[in-house]
DNA sequence: GACGAATAGTTCGCTGACGAATTACCTTGT
DNA sequence: ACAAGGTAATTCGTCAGCGAACTATTCGTC
């Protein structure tokens, strides 16, 4: 342990104070470490967005839009289920979405209750800026890592994935703001 | 790999459509996982919190408080950072939990400018009841890796949390809703 | 083939958070 | 000693998102 990070300094500041709680140094750090991660990776993100111009629940939604077996197209309630947002936002969110010139909202001939949402031209290039944008932002933070942890890391968190994943057998509520 | 999670679906379906990105399947990975496990953890935070009688921005409120070098006391504009929220949004929390009874505001008397926010009992046994509640569910998230793979995920996390750490000079941009 | 239940999406009123402006207080320089 | 500038918190107007009620369409069954 050569260096000592937020986490080590805030296990070592509680460990005494836990009363009445179970408390273990390595499920707390990993806890707060992938907290502060995430946190980090928010910010990163957050700015690459703001740079294209697009605001970030833009980007959330656009993003949700494309990274799906049919890419580019959806029904309001998976997007909203997707993106762990109500119906009622996801209207809100289309609203502008729309308006902006970014996605496209048409009814289904065979179900004239459906809504399928599609991407436009322009904003499937929009989000493929600010994809690019990003990329080498999150590139930055795991090449700190060598190929050979990267490998490792990647078995134990899918190991923990797996696990979660079993556990809330819903596959949709997925992805949130990543 | 025993199993594929979700991730490992979501970066098969991805690494071919990848255009004009820089696409590394480990980077993808981490990124990608790191999301999903915050957002388990989320999930079983509101849980918990929910079962107390808490409203959600309640407890990271009463938590950030708690968890710090002076527990039980810090001043709104410290909050604010380490909640990552606005100075105005920390004013609008502080006048509920005020009300509620759950901490307590008085002016420092040797600066009239400062406000101290100080824990009441009631609100620190209401955190503490919150906090078991969570506990066991963290446990049970990390419990799927043998004790020496903690040790190796946080060694793993570390790395990059120091990394992260490093950029962002700021230590008081911390710990968002975790 | 018609009426009740189910489903997809939207509208509505409310709430938490934001940024900008404001108030109150302290500090510094002359 | 007092004006100019800085700092801590609050107020104000706005916005995204929520849950509940509502509308429009389809399904199921008798």
């Amino acid at each position: 342990m050569a260096e000592t990070d937020w986490t080590d300094r805030h296990v070592a500041r509680w460990r005494d104070h836990w009363v009445d709680v179970p408390f273990d140094d390595d499920v707390e750090g990993v806890v707060v470490r992938i907290g502060r991660l995430q946190r980090y990776l928010k910010g990163t993100k957050q700015r690459a967005v703001t740079e294209t111009g697009l605001q970030d629940f833009e980007y959330d939604t656009l993003h949700s839009l494309m990274i799906r077996d049919t890419p580019g197209t959806a029904s309001p309630t998976d997007l909203a289920d997707e993106l762990g947002i109500s119906g009622a936002g996801m209207t809100g969110r289309l609203d502008k979405l729309e308006q902006a010139g970014w996605v496209q909202r048409t009814v289904a001939p065979d179900d004239r209750r459906r809504v399928v949402v599609e991407i436009t031209k322009a904003g499937a290039d929009i989000w493929r800026r600010a994809m690019a944008l990003r990329g080498s932002q999150e590139q930055q933070m795991v090449d700190v890592l060598s190929a050979k942890e990267r490998a490792t890391i990647n078995r134990l968190l899918r190991k923990m994935t797996l696990h979660v994943e079993a556990q809330d057998p819903d596959p949709s509520a997925a992805k949130s703001k990543d």
